[in-house]
DNA sequence: ACATTTGTTAACCATTTGGTTAAACTGTTT
DNA sequence: AAACAGTTTAACCAAATGGTTAACAAATGT
């Protein structure tokens, strides 16, 4: 069978579901319409994946762990913070930028469905703050940057690298801009956000 | 009939509505959950508001009507740029923790209906960013504030102090907190926030 | 009092939807 | 070529769901 089946109805099963998933959530989407999506018989959905659920936790772990560990490994890197503020500003906004539905996604879910949480945080790689905490509070009392909880700038960080991707329809609407001139201020922020986060801080 | 019918049928229909609306999301819910939250039968639903789409709009046009003309007020006030940085965070996040599903839900639900957006913007009080956008521009050309386009600054304002709210499950869980713990990070972040963000600017 | 409008309910209906079944097809083994 | 296991499909099913109907109750106007 060596090569014949290059894309073979499971994966592709997958593939689909991810696109309506991601799209417009658990609830709104249709078995149908994953398997038009994917071009085949409906009944194979169930015979891959046995129900609605757990294709969608197939999905939705996969998503996660796409999205999860890359900020791990920059938060636990063993590099300066500001270096660390610029990685992850820039993999972060371009990584996104290829997959926009994917921060709304895992957010949207998780809050549906909060105990979902519990289970990542046993099986998965979940984010640890851990070693940018130690970092932060050191530099903090070395006098380096301004007093600030870990805490409160870890979720600056992620506040101002992901929230313009969920809220993308309700921002264009309030700037009056459109998607071409919406790309080009996502562009701008690899590099805009990890400044605004360095003066905020430094001292 | 002075003061008997102190709850109508109509009001607690759309107290329920709204509760099950914003927890739950359009697609995932149900009518009949809506009429027992309400105490009522189900077919009162459709005698007020003929359809699950009606009731839904009636929803979010009080909802985003609520969220959205505070922003309005603040952004275009006669006063400083920092005062404005102030009082928006320190207004809107009392405000979100009174309210706590409401930015999620506008977010969620104008993702997945982004045509949506042009009936807000025609008949509703959109968000208007022009006043705020010369008092930056003439901030940074006085030499006050650091170079910022205003689009960038007023997305990172609006990210900072609404994103802990929407990604509350996920970061609960990335900083290993509980529900007590992350209230007392959102109340901080009452000063915080404005504080972190004028330091961003000033020079 | 009586008619009329407004509000409310239980029972019902058509469609949608997740899921199942049994038969057919495909490739592999013997 | 027959047996066999894995894959795919069309047809089907029961439950859920948004919505309707027709009868009934409560106000309201005359």
């Amino acid at each position: 069978m060596n090569k014949i089946k290059d894309t073979n109805s499971e994966t592709s099963i997958l593939t689909a579901a991810r696109r309506i998933f991601q799209r417009k959530g658990m609830a709104a989407t249709r078995m149908q319409e994953i398997a038009d999506e994917a071009g085949i018989n409906k009944a194979m959905l169930h015979y891959y994946y046995r129900s609605k659920q757990l294709l969608f936790e197939a999905v939705f772990k996969k998503a996660f762990s796409m999205l999860v560990p890359q900020l791990n490994e920059i938060m636990s890197a063993d590099i300066s913070l500001f270096e660390k503020i610029r990685n992850f500003s820039h993999n972060h906004i371009s990584f996104i930028i290829k997959h926009p539905y994917l921060p709304n996604f895992i957010i949207q879910e998780l809050n549906r469905n909060p105990d979902f949480v519990k289970d990542l945080i046993n099986e998965n790689n979940f984010p640890n703050i851990s070693s940018f905490q130690k970092q932060v509070n050191n530099l903090v009392s070395e006098g380096i940057i301004r007093p600030i909880k870990a805490e409160q700038l870890f979720m600056n960080i992620v506040a101002l690298n992901i929230f313009p991707f969920i809220a993308a329809p309700l921002l264009k609407g309030a700037m009056n801009i459109d998607d071409k001139a919406y790309k080009k201020l996502m562009e701008d922020r690899k590099t805009e956000v990890a400044d605004f986060i360095i003066n905020a801080i430094k001292i």
